[in-house]
Formats: C-alpha cells, sequence, structure tokens
DNA sequence: GAGTTTGAAACT
DNA sequence: CAGTTTCAAACTC
C-alpha cells in the first residue's frame, strides 16, 4: 500500500516535529500527509536548489525522487502539520476552505484531464500548492505525461484506494508515473478529505498552511526560476490572471476551459455565469454563486466532455477552488504572497502542463483572440490568435501530450493558438493585453478593471474597447465580439447586446457568423511558433513568421498602417493578400508570391524527379527539415504551399467542407496547383514553413490541396504513418504528420455548426500545433 | 475631440 | 461570386 508506507514514512518526520496528537492523527491520514511532503519535497528542493532542473532532476529520478520527497516532505509536512495544523484546529473555517479548495484543485485537475482539456487540469493543478510544484517538474522534463497523470489522478480521486495503489506502482515503474501517484495521492487526500469529514477539518487547515507554506515556497522558488521559466509564469499569469482566470476563478473558469466545447461558448458562459456584479465580489458571492456557477460549469463539462465523472462533492470541492483562486487573484497578485502562489502555481501549471496557450485561449478560446492579437502586434509583437472557436473544441489529448507544452495547450485548440497565446502574454506581461484584460474585466469587474488599469498604464491601448453603435456589438466590427470577449465598462458603445445578460444572443450571433464564415473568428494572423518569440522568427522570414490568414486588401495604406490587418498583426502579406502597393515592413505580399512561384518551379522538378522516392525523402525530410525549411523560406512561403501540405493530409482524410468565404482563391488557386505539383518534396521545405505561417489559410483552401495530396501522394506513406508518430516532429513537418493522422478525430472535435469550417479551424490548429512542437 | 480615411464585414 | 453598402477602427487635424 502506498499509504501504509508514506504513512509510515511520514510519521517519522512527524513524530520527530511534534508529539501532538493532532499531528498524530494527521499522520495517520497517511495520503494526506505524503501529498502534502511530496509537494513540499519538491517545492523545498526547488527552492533549495533554485533551478527548475533540480525540480525537474527531482521528478526525473523517481527512486531519488521519492526518497528526498517523502523525506523533505514529511519534514514540511511535520512542520507544516505541528505548526499549522494547531493553528488549523482553532480556525476550522479557513482550514475547511483551504482544504476544500486544494481538492477541488485536485479533482479539477483530474477532471481536466480526463476531458483531455489539458488547460484545464494545468489550470487546476496550479491552485493547489502541491501541484505547482510536481508540474514545474514536470514542466522542466517537458513531459507530455502530465496528461495521462492527471487522468490517473482524477481516477484515483474517485477510488482514492486504487488510485493510492496505482501511485505507487506507477511511481515505481516511472516518474512521470511517480508524478502521476504523487498527483493522485494528492487528489486522493483532498478528495478523501471531502469524503471523510473528519478529516475534512484537519485536512482543511493542512491544506491552508500548506498553501501558504507552499506558496512561499513557491515563490520563493519562482525567484529561483530561469529567466525562461519567468517569462513563462509571467505569460501564465498575465493571460491567466488577466484575463481567463480571473473571469474563470469567479465564474468557475477552470470548467469552462476543460469542456471547451466551444471556445466563445466557454467564455461566454463564464461570463454569465459569474456575472459582473458577483466578478466584483468574488468573495462575498462565493459560497451562492459559486454553487450556482460550479453546477452550471459542471453541466457545461458534462455536455461537453460527457466523460466527466466528477462527483458532486468534487465538483463543490471545485468550486471552493475556484473561489479560492478567485480570490487570490481578486486579492491582487501582488498583494499577498500567497496569491501570487496561486497565481504563479497556475500560470506555471499551465505553461509546464500544457501552457500559456491554455490559459489564454481559454479566455480566448470562445473567440478568436484577434483583438488580442492585432492590439499586441501594434505594440510589437504578434499577436496570435486562438484558433477558430469551434477549433478550439477538445480535441485528443495523445498528440497534445507528446507535443508538450505547447501542444498541449494547442491541442484543444490550434496550436497555433497555443503559440500566439505565448506572444500575447508576453505582451501582456508588458504591460497591455487587451484580450485577457477584457475577458477577465469582463468576467471580474474589479480585478479585471484594477489589471486592466495597470496594463493600460502600459499599453494604452490595452485599455481600449468597442465604441460601436449600430452594430450592437454583435457583429465582427466590434472587436470585442470579434476576440469572444463581452463588451465592459471600457466600452463606449450603444446599444450593446455583447453582454452576458445576453448571452443566447451572443452565441447565437456567433454561430451565425460562424456558419457564414467558419473562419470568422479565427485568428487572423497566425505566428509560427518556432519564429517565435526566441529568435523573433528571425529565419525563417519576415519578422513576422505568422500570416495573415485571410490576407488584406489593403489599398491607400499600402499595408503599413493598422488599417492592414497583416500589418496590424505584425506578420507579412501573404498569397492570400489581395493588397495594392504592398509595402508591409513584416513581409510584402510579393516576396510570398514568388518564393511560391519558387516553390511550383521546385515542386515541379521533384515531380519529374520521382514521386515515389521524394515521398520517401519527403517523410524523412519533414520530420528533419522541417525547420530548415522554415528558416530557409524567407517570409513564410505563400500558404498555399503550406496550405496544400497541410491540406493534402488533412483532406485525404476528410474533405472539409469551405467556408463560404474562407478566401477568395486567387492565391490558393495557385498555392493548390503549386502543392499538388510539389506536394511531396518541395512542399516539404517550402510547405513546412508555409503550413506553419499560413496555417489557416490552408485550412480555408484546404478542398484544392487535399486534392492534389491525395494525387500527388499516392502512397499514403507520409501521412500515416509519420504522423503516428507524431507528435513526434513537432515541428513544423512533423505538424503535417500530426494534420494527417489529427484530421480524421478533428473533425468530430469541431462540432460546431460548421462541420466543414470546423474541420478546417482544426486542421489549423494541428497545423499550427506542429508549428508550436516545431520551436520546442 | 471631431472629422476623415480606410478597409473589413455585411449585404445584395 | 462580384459589387455595393455599412461599419467601426485608425488616423489626422
Amino acid at each position: 500500500m502506498d499509504t501504509p508506507d508514506r504513512a509510515a514514512a511520514q510519521p517519522p518526520p512527524a513524530s520527530r516535529a511534534e508529539d501532538s496528537p493532532v499531528f498524530s492523527f494527521i499522520n495517520n491520514l497517511s495520503p494526506i500527509e505524503p501529498l502534502k511532503s511530496a509537494y513540499n519535497a519538491s517545492s523545498i528542493q526547488g527552492y533549495q536548489s533554485i533551478n527548475i532542473t533540480s525540480v525537474s532532476s527531482i521528478f526525473t529520478s523517481p527512486h531519488d525522487n521519492a526518497h528526498k520527497e517523502t523525506r523533505l516532505a514529511k519534514s514540511s509536512l511535520g512542520e507544516i502539520s505541528e505548526s499549522e495544523v494547531c493553528a488549523g484546529g482553532s480556525k476550522t473555517n479557513k482550514p475547511a476552505k483551504s482544504s476544500n479548495a486544494v481538492r477541488l484543485f485536485a479533482c479539477a485537475s483530474t477532471v481536466t484531464r480526463e476531458t483531455h482539456t489539458v488547460t484545464c487540469s494545468d489550470v487546476a493543478d496550479p491552485p493547489t500548492g502541491p501541484c505547482d510544484l510536481a508540474q514545474p517538474a514536470q514542466f522542466d522534463n517537458g513531459s507530455p505525461d502530465h496528461n495521462t497523470t492527471p487522468c490517473h489522478g482524477v481516477r484515483s480521486d474517485l477510488k482514492q484506494e486504487k488510485c493510492r495503489k496505482l501511485d505507487v506502482v506507477q511511481t515505481v515503474k516511472n516518474t512521470v508515473e511517480k508524478r502521476k501517484c504523487l498527483f493522485s495521492t494528492e487528489i486522493q487526500l483532498l478528495d478523501g478529505g471531502q469524503p471523510v469529514n473528519d478529516s475534512d477539518d484537519v485536512l482543511g487547515c493542512e491544506w491552508s498552511d500548506l498553501i501558504s507554506t507552499t506558496s512561499g515556497e513557491l515563490l520563493a522558488f519562482d525567484s529561483t526560476m530561469d529567466d525562461h521559466h519567468r517569462g513563462m509564469h509571467l505569460a501564465a499569469k498575465n493571460a491567466e490572471s488577466c484575463g481567463y482566470l480571473l473571469s474563470k476563478l469567479t465564474g468557475g473558469g477552470e470548467i469552462s476551459d476543460r469542456a471547451h466545447p466551444s471556445a466563445s461558448g466557454q467564455v461566454y458562459y463564464q461570463e454569465i455565469v459569474m456575472g459582473e456584479d458577483q466578478a466584483e465580489n468574488p468573495q462575498i458571492f462565493q459560497d451562492g454563486q459559486q454553487t450556482i456557477s460550479t453546477e452550471e460549469i459542471q453541466d457545461n463539462i458534462y455536455e461537453a466532455n460527457g466523460c466527466i465523472p466528477l462527483d458532486y462533492k468534487v465538483e463543490s470541492q471545485q468550486r471552493g477552488i475556484r473561489r479560492r483562486c478567485l480570490v487570490f487573484e481578486a486579492a491582487g497578485f501582488s498583494n499577498t504572497v500567497v496569491q501570487k502562489e496561486t497565481v504563479e502555481s497556475l500560470s506555471v501549471s499551465t505553461c509546464k502542463g500544457k501552457s500559456h496557450v491554455q490559459t489564454q485561449p481559454r479566455g480566448l478560446r470562445g473567440i478568436g483572440l484577434h483583438l488580442n492579437a492585432l492590439a499586441l502586434t501594434p505594440k510589437g509583437k504578434m499577436a496570435s490568435q486562438d484558433p477558430m472557436a469551434s477549433g478550439l473544441h477538445p480535441s485528443s489529448g495523445s498528440e497534445k501530450d507528446v507535443h508538450g507544452k505547447f501542444l498541449s495547450a494547442g491541442e484543444n485548440f490550434p496550436d497555433s493558438g497555443g503559440e500566439l497565446l505565448e506572444f500575447p502574454m508576453d505582451d501582456c506581461s508588458a504591460g497591455g493585453f487587451p484580450v485577457n484584460d477584457h475577458v477577465s474585466s469582463q468576467s471580474v469587474s474589479p480585478q479585471k478593471k484594477r489589471r486592466k488599469t495597470d496594463n493600460n498604464g502600459d499599453d494604452g491601448e490595452a485599455c481600449k474597447r468597442c465604441s460601436c453603435k449600430k452594430s450592437k456589438c454583435l457583429k465582427l466590427y466590434c472587436e470585442c465580439f470579434a476576440a469572444g470577449v463581452y463588451c465592459s465598462e471600457p466600452c463606449s458603445c450603444q446599444g450593446c447586446l455583447n453582454k452576458p445578460i445576453h448571452e443566447e444572443i451572443v452565441l447565437s450571433t456567433r454561430k451565425q457568423i460562424e456558419f457564414r464564415n467558419p473562419l470568422a473568428f479565427a485568428p487572423k494572423v497566425i505566428r509560427m511558433s518556432d519564429a517565435g518569440p526566441e529568435t523573433g522568427e528571425d529565419p525563417n522570414s519576415t519578422p513576422a513568421s505568422a500570416r495573415h490568414k485571410r490576407g488584406c486588401n489593403c489599398k491607400k495604406s499600402s499595408c503599413l498602417k493598422k488599417y492592414c490587418e497583416c500589418y496590424q498583426g505584425g506578420v507579412g502579406c501573404s498569397s492570400n493578400c489581395r493588397c495594392e502597393s504592398c509595402k508591409n515592413t513584416f513581409g510584402r505580399r510579393d516576396a510570398d508570391t514568388e518564393l511560391t512561384e519558387e516553390m511550383k518551379q521546385e515542386g515541379e522538378q521533384a515531380e519529374n524527379c520521382g514521386k515515389e522516392k521524394e515521398n520517401d525523402q519527403q517523410k524523412a525530410n519533414l520530420q528533419n527539415e522541417d525547420h530548415p525549411l522554415l528558416e530557409l523560406v524567407p517570409i513564410t512561403p505563400p500558404f498555399d504551399l503550406s496550405s496544400s501540405l497541410l491540406k493534402l493530409p488533412n483532406f485525404s482524410s476528410a474533405k472539409p467542407p469551405r467556408p463560404s468565404k474562407a478566401r477568395s482563391g486567387n492565391s490558393r488557386s495557385s498555392a493548390s496547383k503549386v502543392t499538388a505539383t510539389l506536394q511531396s518534396c518541395k512542399s516539404s521545405k517550402v510547405a513546412g514553413s508555409a503550413i506553419d505561417e499560413e496555417m489557416p489559410d490552408i485550412l480555408k483552401e484546404a478542398d484544392s490541396p487535399n486534392n492534389c495530396v491525395k494525387t500527388t501522394s499516392p502512397n499514403g506513406k507520409r501521412v500515416s504513418p509519420p504522423h503516428n508518430a507524431l507528435s513526434i516532429s513537432p515541428s513544423r513537418k512533423g505538424g503535417r504528420k500530426l494534420i494527417l493522422k489529427s484530421i480524421p478525430s478533428f473533425p468530430s472535435l469541431m462540432g460546431e455548426s460548421n462541420s466543414g469550417s470546423t474541420m478546417n479551424d482544426t486542421e489549423n490548429a494541428f497545423s499550427t500545433s506542429p508549428l508550436v512542437l516545431g520551436p520546442s
């Protein structure tokens, strides 16, 4: 039995520290203690080492870790239990809450995991002090296992005993499993705590204490963390805290994230549930509202995922957790250490597990992040946007897991979205994220306001909101609506119907628009993950590896002003653009066209050489060359190529219906042709780059490409096998493969009104995901 | 702050 | 599908 072992191990520390009966009792509760110990240990280690690596190392080496964790945890637990437990006894109220919160987190994490929504799990995890630690380690390792682990944890929650056993066994087997065990144990403890009234109080106290302690540790840990990690945290914080988290926390965002049924829907739903008022006074409303929100959320989750086995208990716990989160956020990041911890942990967890992407997407998810992206872009960075709202729908987690963080994030939504999100997050951290803020603000009025102001201070634009007069904020003209967020105070709109009160109208309108144009809410600009932030897209191409999906139609602005969506999005114009006298500093359309032409030529040549050989090589190339290709491509090649490539796989599996508008198709037709010719060989090179950048376009244009693909790639070689490996080549090309596989599954995911469009969206998401992977 | 310009979105 | 209108953001003064 794990519990026994742990319990036995724990007792010593506890005994050492204290003789108090309470402590002994706690010790008897083995499950809880172990978890704490584990987390604490991890946290401690992290704190000591200060390096994330250290943490990861812990996770990596199960044996060592286990011992260390147990020891450290025990010691820490003992301390906590001693000092805090005693206090907890006196403070029944807080302790209970804390315990609930912890439980909820665990449950939430588990639930999300099960649902396959990485973000949810991540989000949930962060809140829990222990989770944070574990996650960081995971993150460090970059193990995709998180997903699996969480699932186990969830199950464990349901079945504590089983979970324990499983956890123990797993821990022995794999570090990942070990993590899982930790997770599960925590969950078990948490869950168990709830079920067990007696333990609950104690646990609650402990948890609260743990949280506080862990928070402190975490904070320290964060400080120690590398810049990169910090950046991640910041991004996550910004994203979540600013927008999504706040909204969710107040409204039970976790659930919404999980469900991911329709990003937009979720976002709106959350807000609706939450209510602005509630958001303002999260704490006050917590009890009553939480129950409501949680229930609704649960309903949503069930509906969306249908697989979530959450128990009411769990739900109640989650509620508490959410609440807790809200409280923390409400309190403000800076205010209390605990808050910081929670926030950081959330951000970290999100980053680790699935990443910020999820977090942001959550907020943005529903609707494209257009606004965010756009708003961000002006500042200098590209804004990524979530994939289509429809695209957001839950997708299989396997792929995500494989790819890791990004994938996970992207999974639900397009990877690109995840990446994009990252950027935005950065931006947010920088100071202004319009979208997140908006979202948060909407959901959480008070906090968001403050943050907005803060952000605004940083970024003037962040504050901006729509000023619609005739559209009632129910058209894409409205930035808020387009971004999938409700209008809030900052808006100067008239007759606004884009409010939680009019949720139904908003959703119905959104569906209509999506039906008309499946990509309407998709991110206008797709950004390469690789190009990413790091190098800044250096190699590949234009400053912005991303490309405008639809392409602009600028005539007088020369694509040098915000009128140009491409420019606004910080991306170069592509073949999709129909702009005149393009002078886009991020990349001219001409360049793309040239590239495309070159691609075509290359493709033709390749065809001459031999399709079969090419195919084989392509496979290899795709896996290995993706990066090179991308890099080589100066601007991102026209999506045509990319689209063709992407399309091939996708379409092969299923033809996506094209959005009516998706694109005018000028470039497409050419692109499709080109791709068809080039298909494998050339496509691999160019396509990779193109795909990354222009995934969206591809999706739109997928039709032609598909055909091409089928025709061109006689063998399904490239498609299936590599894809299977999949995740494997996360890089761009890998993305292709993935796309192929994913393609079949995705369609179902989309689910929204636009099956066809959804298909495209999903594809986009996939395409994006590969990109994301590539960079990693 | 008001007015103009611009191009996307929506409509026919 | 193309052309026109509507709309709100972006921009200018």
